[in-house]
DNA sequence: GATATTCTGGACCGTTCAGTCCAGAATGCA
DNA sequence: TGCATTCTGGACTGAACGGTCCAGAATATC
């Protein structure tokens, strides 16, 4: 009944994401978050809890995000090239400045593993959903039920490993000779119609 | 001329990995390091200057100890041979405890992008000197010198790949899984003799 | 055994952290 | 216009951090 107004939650929670997209959970302080959310101490407290209750809520739009970019990836593409596509935007797409984050899910599971096991493990259960993605998109293409749980094991070690070498100095090249080398090798071992090259 | 006796630094800096190893860098607080090295803080800022140096020595014993791993696998084995032992040990060998710590270098890379540039850099130029020690194993193989630096790339792709998903709760027989596609995959893409399977 | 030199335990320092709290600003409703 | 209610800036708190310092313990030489 009074001042309903707020900041808006939305955007102040996609801007704590790229903090902590960035510097990791333990070296995002709370002025950093709130400086670049434009809210003050009171106001993050009263919508989100604490430090790590927002960065639980960050794991998962995170997550989401990553999610609706495979599903839009392979709206009307064969799957194989629905893949390979969310592997290329994933190294090109940085998110604003001019080094690569990595991948949230993957910082964090490292960071945080025998530090904060919850944190670390609710990562490692996201990691876990896009996995399944690409396991689906696998049998989409015709894999057989058991080569497509192994192949998606395969392409999510791949993307963690794409995610590691976009945080060291690597040239954006060798990470898209990375992909490609992975592609070609996966298709050739995939017993079904195999994608360009 | 006087108290020549100290600790002994050598032991020290490994139980200091260790430390580093499983909390990473900006969670290992000077007790947790003094507690597990046996030494007082003294001590420790007298042999090793900060905390900042003592990492630095660690990610450059880490190195080495990772280079001698390939090296003695390479002793009297076909080399694309001793690249599979060398993943199967990196899988395998739990540092003594029940969970995987994953691969320092790794870890500090991504902790420490963007916190502290030096020290990522410095444990990502350790990752490229392992990458060349792949790279030479490869073209022992027989790899012509342009596929061998393509393949130690995507060799390097999946360690780092590994490295995270021994940090994440999967059953070790998925790793050894993982592995295990990759050299199948790995055996159909060099056009040498190939390994076994 | 005395002395000079080096090493070590632990108290201490200023800084920064995450989290709490309250006075005052801002608004919807009457 | 005035009140009830909710939000917000910033001061504050206790704890933990990395790093310094010094008094005293320990030993090689004489």
């Amino acid at each position: 009944m009074a001042r309903p107004l707020e900041f808006n939650r939305d955007a102040a929670l996609d801007r704590a994401m790229r903090v902590f997209w960035r510097q990791g959970y333990q070296a995002a302080s709370l002025p950093d978050l709130l400086a670049e959310m434009g809210i003050s101490r009171s106001s993050l407290y009263a919508a989100f809890g604490d430090k790590r209750g927002l960065m639980l809520e960050c794991l998962d739009l995170f997550a989401t995000r990553t999610l609706q970019i495979l599903a839009r990836a392979r709206d009307g593409q064969p799957p194989l090239e629905a893949l390979r596509q969310f592997f290329d935007r994933s190294v090109v797409d940085p998110p604003g400045g001019k080094a690569e984050w990595g991948c949230l899910l993957v910082n964090t599971v490292l960071e945080m593993a025998d530090v904060d096991d919850g944190l670390s493990a609710h990562a490692a259960a996201r990691l876990a959903q896009v996995q399944a993605g690409f396991e689906d998109c696998l049998r989409d293409a015709g894999c057989p039920p058991a080569q497509a749980d192994e192949l998606a094991a395969f392409l999510m070690l791949v993307n963690q490993g794409l995610r590691v070498s976009s945080r060291r100095a690597q040239p954006l090249q060798a990470r898209r000779d990375q992909i490609a080398t992975t592609f070609r090798v996966l298709s050739a071992a995939i017993p079904t119609e195999a994608s360009s090259t």
